[in-house]
DNA sequence: GGAATAGTGTCTCTCAGACATTATGTC
DNA sequence: GACATAATGTCTGAGAGACACTATTCC
């Protein structure tokens, strides 16, 4: 420990060299949609997809780099994380969460400074007003794959590769698919926005595994209308489907169950 | 992103409020062994502790505390936490993982200071030296229950809270139970383990799980002598019980599977 | 023989995995 | 009727959960 051990009134703040700034940098992942252009309606093709600004001044200038910002002394990491969000996308009361810290001493040229990654999960509705915006923009959503593969500012790639583990351990682990699809989704839905994320991912029986397994019964239920009917889509097949939304139950994994 | 847009030559450091500290925090958890008085062998009660350290100086001078340091700009923090580690309890290499970034403004009365906590695991052999001063020290271990109820220093009622979830899911989930336990072990000694951490953890047939299920097999596997005779062990027990050592294959766990 | 721990036998019901089959509605 | 998606039928072998039972050694 390297602490004065002065009191209060005798505390002098340390002659050590103190951080240049602990900023935090999200990685905001959606998934779009592209209809197919067949006659017939069909399911569309899913993409997993980053959100990445260009930076226009020093350092890095002209590379794309994770939005972000520094943090101030008045709110929490995780407020500035959701206050640089809202600012990059306009959204609010999105999942989002901690993701690492970056720490590695020469990651930044302006100085020492501590990065703090987040992963936020928007649904792509959200980014409609800016996709449109698409190609002259200085901010993009660029495929997860070809992200990784360009040259991005600091040590954004690194980054962009944790959090892509990250998800893709939670995609199935937890109910974080629900981030990605509207309140009611067909198990068609659900499971391409599992394969957009995961695409080893593979599961003959998903329905009756889903719905009929004990252990994992109640992950999602089946959606009712006023009448107690049971409520069905056509959005994306000639067979109507049925709608489930997802519950609050999240089973207990173990590898001594 | 509140960045200055200048290049390199002209880049001042920003006039807002820099970080005091980045200090890391370390939440040392390890199990210890009491043999019970009976007559005949028997297993020993484990139990779930973590090491505290009593403040001498101020803020908090008195209180109890987990041990951590400030980092230098010269390491990453999970340097400055093994640095710290192994300061406090003198082992190296042992399991250390990131476990969140603590940064309330407040939470440290010298100034703005952003503390990032780990969690490490510790066999109790390698704190049986520290253990023998215990009662006169001020570095201690605490069972984990009794820490909780204490009025620990700063946040880290907090932070200890978080580690203790953190690995009783890890206990369910990942083979961690490995670092409390010698290389090689046997099936009651594994279940101790997991109970101790876990302590509604309850699994009737627990040897069959874990050594004949076709999805979990190869977690663990028998300890065999160099004539290929497997190698049984009766430290504990009259009856001689299989030895194991754990492997490393890590069963893929999911909520679709 | 009693105590303490290690490990097996056995039974029932459910599930996993594979794959064929039926259902519904559009063009 | 071809197509695309949704959903069920059916079969086999493996596993979960419960609990009684045997095995080994020390005292």
């Amino acid at each position: 420990m390297n602490e004065p051990l002065d009191d209060a009134a005798t505390y002098s703040p340390r002659k050590y060299r103190t951080p240049d700034g602990a900023p935090a940098d999200i990685v905001i992942f959606t998934i779009t949609s592209q209809a197919r252009n067949t006659v017939k309606k069909s399911l569309p093709t899913r993409q997993l997809e980053v959100l990445l600004i260009e930076r226009k001044g020093w350092p890095f200038a002209g590379q794309w780099a994770l939005p972000g910002g520094f943090s101030k002394d008045t709110e929490t990491i995780i407020e500035s994380a959701k206050r640089e969000l809202q600012e990059e996308t306009g959204v609010e009361d999105v999942h989002i969460e901690y993701l690492n810290v970056y720490s590695e001493p020469g990651r930044d040229p302006r100085g020492w400074i501590i990065s703090h990654a987040f992963v936020a999960l928007v649904h792509e509705n959200y980014l409609a007003g800016r996709r449109a915006a698409d190609d002259a923009a200085d901010v993009r959503l660029f495929p997860v794959e070809e992200a990784l593969a360009m040259n991005l500012a600091f040590d954004h790639n690194l980054i962009l590769q944790d959090a892509l583990n990250r998800i893709r351990h939670q995609m199935l682990t937890t109910t974080i698919a629900r981030e990605f699809l509207p309140e009611e989704f067909t198990i068609g839905e659900l499971y391409q926005v599992i394969e957009a994320v995961v695409p080893e991912f593979v599961e003959r029986n998903f329905i009756r595994k889903i719905t009929s397994t004990q252990s994992r019964k109640g992950i999602i239920e089946e959606v009712r209308d006023s009448r107690g009917e049971l409520k069905m889509s056509n959005r994306y097949s000639q067979r109507a489907a049925q709608l489930y939304r997802f519950t609050d139950f999240l089973p207990q994994l173990s590898i001594y169950s």
